[in-house]
DNA sequence: CGTGCTTTTGAATAGTATCAAGGCCGGTGG
DNA sequence: CCACCGGCCTTGATACTATTCAAAAGCACG
């Protein structure tokens, strides 16, 4: 169940990224005073799919993944998110869009409903404008993963996979490599493939020296290898 | 070559749609003024792949594809447009994103520099809003996109391509019916395929009565028909 | 009326999804 | 501490879909 902790305030807030910051001082103060937080655990949804969202959510520190999954029960990956990341925002619009928020470990995620949000755009210039930024870059990675995976053979979207999520969600070991600790049947959700062909690719990037297992977790062992293998698609990640 | 003709100013300008309508008077007399406008015969390219670009287009008329070619050589169309469509906006980073332009008819297109867009942005908060909503809806629109293509066969994906080019580019003839002019080559540009599986399924498409042809023309016959193949994605057209 | 480009159709090939079985690991209870 | 159980992971065999290659037909242009 998600936990009532006590808010962490946006003034004592680190996250730097987070597009709140953007405001000016009064606002941040306002939008302090009436935002929502949470603290969800690992696998709680933060909103799900089908229900409406009469707002915004910023992470303020975790990861998640928002999943959308179609009628005939196969889930993907939409994307993942991490702290300073926004999500479940819908315009004013109630358009159909089906995709839900799962926290991928104990997640802080502040809420600001619409009503605060809109007139948070009204009297934040550039507030407004960094998240318009934010969505245009969004849709030009997802236009580019778009045409990009209609090209790329399956090793390569397993690639791509890996290192999105090392981006996103790797963490560190003690030899500054980086460790992904999602599922194969994750990995495949993100890469539009199943797991069994998941598995299979990490066996023969295995055999190659790109990766190592801990466990079930993967290590990457070469980084700059395995940008190679994606270097056709680069512009994207 | 591209076409200097008369401009047309935002005052007189029909495009009830275009963003630039959502800035105040004195400002819609300024961006009036400073855009500059051009007609683009078809074929012709509005800005090309590689080359960075300084500013946003808006269509004031006629109807443009933006297209993307990966080094492989295989081309790709990202999206249609037609008037009151933007394109080419990089936000402020150069970053790189080697889409081009290309007129699909006769198109009259109006430019904003940067300079002059990131003013606007700063002194007519609606405007942002609109531009704001617009990337988050294509941004939506792109990741349903992303994730249905992962999971839809080559015939569903033609016919995505075929009542997503009706919807944009599409002309009625005198029967009311939708006339599609693109090539197999294009239609196959935007189903992520190649032209020989675009003539295979829109054979398969006109036995069933789906379509017509007027010589290389498609006529959809019965639109109802063709949402029916694509139900269960209906949440991205 | 021919030339070149697009479209159509067929056949061969390659790649991927599916199905199935066995192995590994972590958790639970005796 | 060990045995068992269930879920995840791995690997192989098979079937199928889609791409590629190739060739013929149709259409538009000079």
């Amino acid at each position: 169940m998600p936990q009532k902790t006590n808010k962490i305030s946006c003034e004592e807030c680190t996250t730097t990224s987070c597009f709140v910051k953007k405001t000016n001082p009064q606002w941040l103060a306002k939008i302090s005073e009436f935002k929502n937080q949470v603290v969800y655990p690992k696998g709680q949804y933060i909103f799900s799919e089908g229900s409406p969202v009469f707002g915004a959510y910023f992470i303020q520190s975790g990861d998640v993944k928002i999943v959308s999954s179609s009628f005939s029960g196969r889930q993907n990956i939409v994307r993942l998110a991490k702290n300073g990341h926004m999500m479940g925002h819908k315009g004013v619009a109630k358009e159909n869009y089906p995709v839900g928020a799962v926290a991928l470990n104990d997640a802080r995620v502040c809420f600001l409903n619409n009503e605060l949000l809109y007139d948070a755009f009204l009297n934040n210039t550039h507030f407004t404008i960094e998240i318009m930024m934010f969505y245009s870059k969004e849709l030009r990675k997802s236009e580019m993963r778009n045409k990009f995976f209609a090209q790329m053979t399956t090793d390569e979207k397993v690639a791509y996979a890996i290192v999105y999520a090392g981006e996103i969600v790797g963490q560190k070991n003690n030899k500054g490599q980086i460790m992904i600790t999602l599922s194969r049947q994750e990995l495949a959700q993100i890469a539009g493939t199943n797991a069994e062909q998941v598995s299979r690719t990490i066996s023969h990037m295995k055999n190659d020296g790109l990766l190592s297992l801990d466990g079930r977790c993967i290590c990457i062992e070469s980084l700059p290898e395995m940008y190679n293998l994606l270097s056709e698609y680069e512009q994207f990640i």
